[in-house]
DNA sequence: TTTTATTGATTGATCAGTCAATCAAAAATA
DNA sequence: TATTTTTGATTGACTGATCAATCAATAAAA
């Protein structure tokens, strides 16, 4: 079998294996073994390519964050006005694979780890960070910059909210409602200052 | 030492140093033996009172939660308009030990834990619709019903990710800044509707 | 004496991490 | 081409640490 290059397809499939385990399980508290046993290798294999459980959990968040981010770029590209490009970043933050239960269970539990995990907080951050900016940035193009803030903080929250209440899957919210809530409170603040 | 009548203070020095415990720790992956000489007894009577660990962590939400309610009850009879109440609601959500970083870190270790244990999930289920209901039911006097839940909707949302972010720890949120975010979505959205 | 409070010592299970050994492809050499 | 050597891939078995949970023993009140 030992075929050569292996490395990259394993570090992948005990990546995307963990990304499992965590939204199935809800929790980072998942073992070495039961990655390992997801992805089809030895837990020993796990930690030959890893060093230790605490690198390949900070390695799948980066790695969620990247995919989400890559996303984010394309929609962007798409989308022409400023509004639009809006639109465009409340659509791909409750796009279908980000709001999927087991996405979400995985968020949250990365937001649980950020507290005591400096490298997951400080990815967390970036993402945190990259969303009001790209908020901010659009908002200034049909607003002052005070107010542009001021409504990126709750739009921004509203997302981040509209995740953690869908966590609990108790009146879940569609992804389209989800969307049509924030969109509404953008629209509204924005009608609210041209008055 | 042995007195009689010590389980009742036993139980609250238990779940009390639970609190502080995981606050500290940012996650529900606290040993008993850390709990129980942060309350000053050895793990075997933690386990003594308690039976299990989970049934401590289930006790600790709980209380916890009994706590904010007792809050919320206290701030609405002091309320008179359904305006006021609503203000009321908010200040509460936002209220210096319900916004101080371990609070926080203990609630997002909670919705975390939600993800596996049932019981955990059905209390923070009851303070979702809570917080819900209390809203809905003052804005139903000041708008039409679908419109009240709706703005329900997005101020539960708003108040909830005010808190995640907060968590996070960068670019932190005041208080009343956070009061200020949430009173302005509410009366922005009613504005809008008058007109 | 009986009951309640309390603990030290112990057990059993779980896991992260290590290590020596194996296997097969690739590279070097004859 | 055939043979040997090297190297990457992989694992089973093991270790040491941690921790929840148990229990028998002790001490003080009732």
């Amino acid at each position: 079998m030992p075929k050569v290059g292996m490395e990259p397809v394993r570090r992948k499939a005990l990546v995307d294996a963990a990304m499992r385990v965590i939204g199935d399980h809800g929790s980072l508290t998942v073992t070495m073994s039961e990655i390992a046993k997801q992805a089809g290798v030895s837990p020993a294999l796990a930690h030959h390519y890893f060093g230790s459980k605490e690198q390949l959990l900070i390695e799948t968040v980066r790695v969620h964050l990247q995919r989400l981010r890559d996303s984010v770029v394309t929609a962007l590209r798409a989308a022409k006005t400023p509004r639009e490009k809006l639109s465009a970043v409340i659509r791909v933050s409750f796009q279908a694979d980000q709001f999927a239960p087991e996405t979400i269970a995985a968020w949250l539990a990365f937001y649980a780890e950020a507290q005591s995990s400096e490298e997951t907080r400080r990815f967390l951050v970036i993402y945190a960070r990259r969303l009001h900016s790209n908020l901010v940035a659009n908002l200034k193009a049909l607003c002052r910059a005070g107010d542009a803030e001021r409504i990126a903080e709750g739009a921004a929250a509203m997302i981040d909210g509209l995740y953690i209440r869908q966590s609990l899957r108790s009146a879940p919210i569609s992804t389209e409602a989800s969307i049509a809530l924030t969109e509404d409170y953008l629209t509204t603040c924005l009608n609210a200052l041209e008055d």
